[in-house]
DNA sequence: CGCCTCATTGAGTTCTGTCAATCCCAGTGG
DNA sequence: CCACTGGGATTGACAGAACTCAATGAGGCG
């Protein structure tokens, strides 16, 4: 019940979500697959609420997610708390920490995960003698940064209302990428708290926007479960424009 | 009385202020700074309001800000406009186009502005033959993403007052680092109406902001000129913690 | 059964936005 | 030199969105 349907990118292949990914957006021979795959050192399991890495820390290696889901935050001094990113399957969440050598934030699970390290100095071969690759590696980077401006620009300007609508039109776009969602919903098990880190609001309000999402036919967030019952509408009201994804594809 | 103070990064050398931004972070060899010089195509002054990259349009060259700012800014389908990321002196500012292709936002002139461009064929060829100098054009969109991460804070979980400080806490610590702020005020010919759109407020509301700031002695801004009257009290005001700004030597 | 976490709801408060008037000032033309 | 104009800045009054506080409910677990 809790557990997520695996679709295809469930393989046992630890990097198949990843590898989907970037085929979508440029080419990716098979040497490539096997270099990112070797270059995986371990591979742990983790429950939900741990702290991978904290903000400051040393690092000498980088998380690349493999199931479930990671969240990077920051807090203010009074311990507001603000989730800047959301990793899914397939996100090698903790690239920036490579060549900025300690984070200036925390990355945490936000449910149960399984997520693979790899060795920072793999990365610096891969940027030595697989220049390709590690143009690859630089644009998932890139792309995270356009969903940070994305999120940027939802805090700043939507109501909140198209905020959580935005969130899950969001990630369930995310997710089809990588066959963890089949548009018309997926689980999701985190609390209304998380939601509202992410979005900006207080759980109360988030309470609030889901009975109304709800109420008007769009979306239902229960049990660790979202339903999206009208898709259309639903991005609507989130203003939703996928373009900041990268969906298509960018010829080498 | 318009034009800025220059102090010592103004040289007549474009990329004095990349150089001196890259240096702070990791060794960066005088070979790697020709190359750099050398991958400039043109250099071009453009008025403020101009916009120099409209969203989705093919890229085929990144543009490198000498002198002026920049603004990075997404619209909503009503127009409600949001800037996600600001630009200095110095600043890599379009490198994302690079990977990207295309960009999902706008790029435009927030003052005048002198920028030059460097064609995307000349990044392939720095990703190819000198690693390092690649590493590090990779680490400064890193700490843009770095820069949105903190932005992404400040909007959601600060208070108006919070953010507007925040603001210009942020752009003082920049403009040190390339020597346009001397810590105590610094020219920036905007007006309240952008500094909303980045703080995600209305121009009414940062009006008051502004108002009480300078009530409480911490900051004036005024005919484009920012003066920090206490900089200790104004960054109270913002929590600010320039961890996340990089400001120490990253060792390579 | 009791406890705990999370979800839900209502009432009231506060913050921020909206609207509209006025002010200020630089630039322009007479 | 002065009236006029236009873009910002400023202010007040009011509206509305989101937050706070607090109570209640619901479900899981030992």
């Amino acid at each position: 019940m809790a557990s997520p349907a695996p679709v295809d990118a469930d393989t046992d292949d630890p990097i198949a979500g990843l590898v989907m990914k970037l085929r979508l957006r440029d080419g990716l021979d098979a040497h490539e697959a096997d270099v990112l795959r070797d270059s995986i050192e371990t591979i742990e399991t983790l429950p939900a609420g741990r702290t991978l890495v904290t903000a400051g820390e040393p690092l000498r290696q980088s998380i690349l997610l493999i199931e479930g889901f990671l969240i990077r935050f920051k807090d203010l001094s009074q311990g507001q708390r603000q989730i800047t990113d959301i990793h899914v399957n397939g996100d090698f969440a903790d690239l920036h920490g490579y060549l900025l050598k300690r984070l200036e934030h925390h990355v945490g699970a936000l449910t149960a995960v399984r997520v693979a390290y790899v060795p920072h100095t793999k990365l610096t071969q891969i940027t030595e003698r697989e220049p390709h690759l590690g143009r690859l590696l630089w644009l998932s980077t890139l792309m995270d940064a356009a969903l940070q401006r994305e999120r940027i620009l939802s805090i700043g300007r939507r109501s909140a209302l198209g905020r959580v609508a935005h969130f899950f039109c969001e990630l369930n776009a995310r997710l089809e990428i990588v066959g963890q969602s089949d548009g018309a919903g997926f689980p999701f098990p985190v609390t209304q708290l998380d939601i509202a880190d992410a979005t900006g609001l207080t759980p109360v309000h988030v309470n609030r926007m889901l009975r109304k999402l709800r109420g008007e036919g769009l979306l239902t967030f229960r049990n660790g479960l979202v339903e999206i019952h009208d898709r259309t509408g639903l991005e609507k009201v989130a203003d939703f424009d996928p373009s900041y994804l990268f969906l298509e594809s960018l010829p080498r």
